[in-house]
RNA sequence: GGGCCUAUAGCUCAGCCUGGUUAGAGCGCUUCCCUGAUAAGGAAGAGGUCGAUGGUUCAAGUCCAUCUAGGCCCA
């Protein structure tokens, strides 16, 4: 038996908040997962939120998808459990931290104590992991909360340690001096991936500076003669050691207007002098190289440097072709440098400040000097020009200020020697979309550059290394083993700094005391392990990462890219030769309804709680899920959501609720013997709803919930606006069929539609399918099986030309000016397949156009018919080809009438002449045959179908239309009068219209039927009824309605 | 400089893989129709050189090349 069904969802909010409350006193989820135990595991990661504030709307997003396949694969029979996972380490933490407690600095830090700020690290993150279990319990993510894995415990930690120790022990984790993107203000390296975060657009002084040659060639034959030097980082001219110049470039040594002689690159001349100059003489790098110059400043003692060098690595794209070298500062100037002997020189301090004893610039922080050098410059008649120049510039992705690339030592997991192997492990990998494959991730895998993994920072997986004095290095698997060369229990210890630091062992290899070194790890190196420290693996629970490994599915945002799907990548195939996915979802990312990125100082950020209370979640989820495609950015909007609501869920739920209504008051109840269906609608609406469940099944199998979302919406549409539209009658008298019919359809249709909405599809469960079904939830239910047999093309093809007439029929009512409601005698109709269309699909579309008579125009109306031919190209293009056109022009040529009669004698062809080529045969396939009436009716055609309405009113026509337009009249009485649609009435009228008078009485059984009168009385004299009197528009009768 | 994405109605987007001769939907606007789901539904109208150019083809919004503009990512 239904329950009762509200015909409208006020608020969608409310109606959720007690789904969930049903999920959870029922324990749905795990439920969900018990009985699917025992079947082929379908592996999902859930990609760890770093929790280090509060959730957004793109959390949503990602979510919505990492919801909706797993619900499907479990309706499928697949056991799919789902893990949540928490990302607890790292800078974003620390960082969050350090606001809160006020501080700037890592000394702050040091002088709070690194156990009491991890401390409050710790906290920090359980804080913000319960917003994010609230927002992902709202929105109807099923993942696993008691299951979770915090990347900050130790069983975590411990699973990291070992992976380290394989990385070391394979000779891949290494400490190196290379130039790294710099954060002076958090005071550590960053990882190429965390810098790609960053890149934001800046303006700096890009200055044109005079290197005033001092000797070799060029100063010989060109006194006074100045290379010209082009940099966007006036502060690294400090450190300038060389001027590198492009060994495949040509020189010029031009005289300006000014007269000054200056050497740059032949191609750059104009760019830089657009005002000309004169050529004095062409050179090459060769005749460059080695000469000195006076170097720019002299702030710091640099010996042996200051002449030119060659480097492969400059062009001439833009500057001057000769490009300035610090060695300190630059991963070319470095690598270059050390080719060419120069020294490093590197003035500024870690906090990113230039050394306090310098003159000048002492103290300033290193983009700040800017100012002060570049003034410097202009005064000692060295700077040629200044422009204002915009470029991207690496930025902290977190505390935002300008990185400098630095040179100091830190360790590396050298991913290049492995190179090969992962760009064999996404080989086969597959991505949706699949662009990214070879695109976006393909292009990051092939410019791979070693990971930098160190962090000179507290809040992270301590690197487990211990170093002696001679530096012989010991790499650690876990606090057992640390336990063991330490020689004493520390298997409970915290495995954070600064607890750790305090653990000593005596060096392996000549017994000296070996310290841990001070580092941590980058926070994505965690991440990437989850597939195997999740279960800590391999101290503990080594058949459950076996079975689970790899993952079938995971799914992020496209940044991800270099985030995530990269370092689960990496460490698979480092770890296991393996990578750890084999599907991977790539979302675009959320935009503003301006096609902004959302960020909290445009304001225009939405908060995810407060968008799923106004709209409600299913909404929300069904936009990110079929609005628009996954894989592109989209616009989030609250008008876009509001529209999902009011044109698919709240259709599904009215047609919903129509079902319930008529089930209750026929009492009819679903049955388990189903009755095969005869009512050509009833085939229909099942033939279609058990296509659905096979495409919709087929789309989410290849992840495209936007296909899902088109189909689902689509059927909705069917349902309500053809199926129950054309059947409505059917239902007010009961009729057990109909009822089943949509019964099963929206059985079907809920099942579809519950891994993509779970809340809406549960209530409508929960009210029409629990009880008969003895199923307890939707999402215990199994994907529905499709019955080959129920689907029936030929109807589904009769049903779309149907529909195709009813639209013609309508535009032609639409322009004669008789209303639907108007009878008219006969419809005649001329369309291909309008032969083969059988009686009771001719009777749709007689009904939907109220004709008393549906014909066909050839027969009906003979010679009053105007034939038109028209090639169709996509048949003749196929037999024709090149001749295509031939043929279609000869048929042009033809007369119509001719043609039209040979095509439907009894062979169906037709044989024509064709310039240039032999006779051909046409079938009626070849043609396009329009055909409309001459004159006396209404018509619309389209593509080779006709429909055409007889406008002649009979008087019997004339009453018919009189009848129904009272019975419209009364239905709205009925209704304002507070009636139910069961009530039965009496009804009164009144008309001073003898025609009026003559359509009551000549319809007054089909009245009364149609309002559910029992009584139908003329009104006389005075004696009007005390009910409200309704009129017509016409203002011809009034009617009255009582009980 | 490199990789990728996008460009179709006033707005938001389908269609493109698999080419077929009046190009679709929703929103908004105008007119009309229908209504026993009704703050719904339907028909029509206005609004498109399908970013540009060139090519392939009997035929190009669709395939290919080049270009332009915007976006994302990287240098």
């Amino acid at each position: 038996m239904y329950r009762e069904v509200a015909p409208r969802i006020e608020r969608a909010a409310e109606m959720e908040a007690g789904i969930l409350q049903f999920w959870q006193d029922n324990d749905i989820f795990h439920r969900s997962l018990n009985q699917t135990e025992n079947n082929p595991e379908w592996v999902f990661y859930e990609g760890p939120p770093t929790a280090n504030g509060s959730p957004g709307t793109h959390h949503i997003e990602a979510r919505a998808f990492k919801d909706v396949f797993p619900r499907h694969r479990t309706m499928k029979g697949r056991y799919v459990p789902r893990h949540a996972g928490w990302d607890c380490h790292g800078l974003p933490v620390e960082l969050a931290v350090e606001r809160e407690l006020g501080f700037n600095t890592k000394q702050d830090i040091e002088a709070y104590g690194i156990a009491e700020f991890n401390q409050k690290c710790r906290e920090s993150v359980l804080r913000h992991v319960d917003e994010f279990s609230d927002m992902t319990r709202r929105m109807g993510y099923w993942v696993d909360f008691d299951e979770a894995y915090w990347t900050m415990s130790s069983s975590y930690v411990q699973s990291v340690w070992w992976s380290l120790k394989q990385i070391f022990d394979k000779g891949l984790l290494v400490q190196d001096h290379r130039v790294t993107p710099y954060c002076p203000r958090c005071g550590t390296g960053l990882s190429d991936h965390e810098l790609a975060q960053g890149y934001e657009d800046i303006v700096d002084p890009s200055v044109y500076v005079r290197f005033p040659l001092v000797d070799g060639p060029i100063a010989d034959r060109h006194p006074g003669a100045a290379l010209l030097v082009w940099t966007t980082t006036p502060w690294t001219l400090v450190s300038n050691t060389a001027v590198a110049a492009s060994p495949d470039a040509r020189y010029a040594v031009v005289r300006t207007k000014d007269g000054e002689t200056i050497v740059l690159a032949e191609s750059l001349m104009g760019t830089v002098f657009p005002d000309g100059t004169e050529q004095l003489e062409l050179v090459s790098a060769t005749d460059l190289v080695g000469s000195h110059y006076s170097p720019p400043f002299g702030l710091v003692d640099i010996p042996n440097a200051h002449y030119v060098i060659a480097g492969d690595f400059v062009t001439t794209d833009d500057g001057t072709g000769l490009v300035h070298i610090a060695p300190a500062f630059g991963v070319d100037d470095l690598a270059v440098g050390q080719a060419n002997n120069l020294p490093v020189v590197n003035p500024i301090r870690p906090d990113g400040t230039f050394l306090p004893e310098l003159e000048l610039i002492g103290s300033q922080f290193f983009k700040d000097a800017d100012r002060d050098l570049v003034a410097d410059l202009d005064q000692r008649g060295l700077l040629l020009q200044e422009l204002a120049y915009e470029h991207p510039y690496p930025h902290c992705w977190r505390c935002h200020p300008p990185l400098i690339y630095y040179t100091k030592p830190a360790w590396y997991i050298r991913t290049t020697a492995r190179k090969d192997e992962l760009l064999a492990e996404n080989e086969s990998t597959n991505w949706f979309p699949p662009n990214i494959k070879w695109g976006r991730y393909g292009d990051w895998l092939n410019n791979n550059i070693d990971w930098s993994l160190s962090r000179d920072r507290y809040w992270g997986t301590p690197l487990p290394l211990w170093r002696c004095p001679d530096g012989h290095l010991t790499a650690v698997g876990s606090l057992t083993e640390l336990s063991q060369l330490a020689g004493k229990d520390v298997t409970d210890l915290e495995p954070h700094r600064p607890f750790i630091d305090e653990v000593e062992l005596p060096c392996k290899d000549c017994g000296d005391t070996a310290v841990r070194v001070p580092e941590v790890i980058d926070g994505w190196y965690d991440s990437g392990a989850m597939p195997f420290a999740q279960w800590g693996y391999p101290h503990r629970n080594v058949k459950e990462f076996q079975a689970n490994y790899p993952a079938d599915f995971i799914c992020e945002a496209i940044d991800q890219t270099r985030g995530w799907f990269y370092s689960l990548m990496a460490v698979g195939t480092l770890i296991f030769d393996e990578s750890s996915y084999r599907n991977v979802l790539c979302l675009g990312h959320i935009l503003d309804e301006d096609g902004r990125k959302m960020s909290k100082h445009l304001g225009n950020v939405l908060n995810p709680m407060e968008l799923m209370d106004e709209h409600g979640a299913d909404a929300v989820r069904w936009f990110m899920l079929a609005s628009g495609s996954p894989w592109q950015a989209r616009r989030v909007g609250h008008q876009a959501i509001t529209e999902v609501w009011r044109r698919t869920l709240s259709t599904y739920w009215s047609t919903v609720s129509f079902q319930a209504l008529y089930a209750q008051t026929s009492e009819w109840e679903p049955s388990p013997t189903n009755i095969p269906p005869t009512h050509v609608m009833d085939r229909w609406a099942l033939s279609r709803a058990h296509s659905l469940v096979i495409s919709v099944d087929e789309a989410l199998e290849h992840f495209d919930s936007q296909q899902a979302g088109r189909l689902l919406s689509e059927y909705i549409d069917d349902l309500s606006n053809w199926y129950v539209r054309r059947s409505r009658r059917r239902f007010w008298d009961g009729d057990a069929a109909a009822l089943q019919t949509l019964h099963e359809c929206l059985r079907l249709l809920t099942l579809a539609m519950a891994p993509m909405t779970p809340f809406i599809t549960e209530r409508v469960w929960q009210d029409l399918f629990a009880a008969s079904t003895g199923i307890d939830s939707v999402h215990l239910a199994a994907w529905p099986e499709p019955d080959s047999a129920s689907i029936d093309m030929e109807i589904q093809n009769h049903m779309l030309l149907v529909r195709k007439l009813v639209d013609l029929g309508r535009t032609a009512r639409g322009e004669s000016s008789v209303g639907t409601r108007q009878p008219l005698s006969v419809a005649l109709i001329a369309a291909p397949g309008w032969d083969g269309l059988p009686d009771e699909m001719r009777k749709q579309v007689a009904e939907e156009l109220n004709t008393m008579e549906i014909k066909s125009l050839a027969a009906a109306a003979g010679d009053l018919v105007d034939v038109a031919i028209k090639p169709n190209f996509r048949s003749l293009g196929q037999r024709f080809g090149k001749q295509t056109q031939e043929v279609a022009g000869a048929i042009r040529e033809l007369d119509p009438d001719g043609l039209v009669a040979q095509l439907r004698s009894s062979d169906g062809s037709a044989r024509i002449q064709v310039p240039e080529l032999d006779a051909v045969t046409l079938t009626q396939d070849d043609v396009i045959i329009t055909e409309t009436p001459r004159e006396g009716w209404a018509v619309a055609t389209e593509s080779g179908a006709t429909v055409a309405l007889d406008l002649e009113l009979t008087e019997q026509l004339q009453q018919a239309g009189i009848a129904r337009q009272l019975i419209r009249v009364v239905q709205e009485a009925r209704k304002s009068s507070g009636f139910n649609v069961t009530d039965r009435i009496a009804l009164h009228w009144q008309s001073e219209h003898s025609l009026v008078r003559d359509a009551v009485a000549n319809n007054v059984d089909l009245i009364a039927n149609e309002v559910l009168a029992t009584k139908v009385s003329e009104v006389k004299g005075e004696a009007i009824p005390s009910s409200q009197s309704f009129v017509d528009r016409d203002h011809t009768f009034t009617v009255w309605v009582t009980n």
